[in-house]
DNA sequence: AAAGATTGACCACTCAATCTTA
DNA sequence: TAAGATTGAGTGGTCAATCTTT
């Protein structure tokens, strides 16, 4: 019992499992961000609301839709708006079905962005993960994000 | 070309990947944080600087290797010890061997809290990832990860 | 009471600048 | 000059409280 780790009920294989692939999110995940900050400004806050707005209809959603498209919880989503909406990437507006409602939407500048963005975030996620793993391995590894994410459905 | 996810350099099986594993990380890790902040009341960067002190001999690193440790910058380092000195988890003091370096050393209090921690943050992990996999797919995953790390070694 | 959204306080992180010692 | 570390400003994220409308 070297370490304080050894002490938690994860045995050899688990806490392998577990230390690779957390020290590797933390890398890959810093990485992807780093390069997409030089090189075009944009936060992942930034780049996944700007995404999810750019594919929506008129580059509108209400704010709940929007919320739902990024699973973010409110407040996160008003303090993120209200930065964006200073710089001009995008507006907010009132609802007019429902008076408690917002609606966010995509400026011409926002779209600008988004389009440069989106293919050099491909790119790096390309450099820093993809090309760097095999076919079979890409594979494998969508199953297992698909098999966890099936689970959270029911939880 | 329906998204602009589409428009991006990325096949389907890659942007199956991807998508899968980018919700998948985004949703584990905060179910894990929260639980942890739920049962423990430390955040995660309380938790790993914790941990690489408790596993150091008398619970002592200077900065320089605390930071190796977690692989974080100075300054992420410097504020994160300030807070926690001022929660009692953690001390600082000069450094003998070398006039520009600071020792932390993980109190009393410290090590009472990352002991229970510790065994939370095992079972977290086991209930949210571990225990939803099968052996053969967490056995994938080490693979996985552990040739993304390695790739990065070089680079 | 519940849903949609905002606010404010506080913690976390990054970046650039700074200070000190090696 | 470089290494070890700190500081301050600014952005990002969370939680609890609040406000309005349904």
């Amino acid at each position: 019992m070297a370490t304080i780790a050894e002490q938690a009920p994860l045995d050899a294989r688990e806490e392998r499992a577990w230390h690779s692939y957390h020290q590797m999110e933390q890398e890959l995940a810093g990485r992807i961000r780093r390069r997409l900050t030089r090189d075009t400004g944009l936060s992942d806050a930034d780049y996944e609301i700007l995404r999810a707005l750019a594919d929506a209809p008129d580059g509108i959603l209400r704010a709940r839709e929007l919320r739902f498209e990024v699973r973010w919880e409110k407040s996160r989503l008003s303090h993120q708006i209200g930065r964006m909406e200073g710089r001009g990437l995008v507006t907010r507006e009132d609802c007019d079905e429902d008076s408690r409602g917002s609606v966010i939407r995509i400026t011409a500048t926002g779209r600008e962005v988004i389009v440069a963005a989106c293919c050099e975030y491909a790119k790096a996620v390309r450099a820093y993960l993809i090309d760097r793993l095999s076919a079979e391995q890409l594979d494998a590894l969508a199953d297992i994000s698909e098999t966890v994410l099936a689970s959270f459905e029911s939880d």
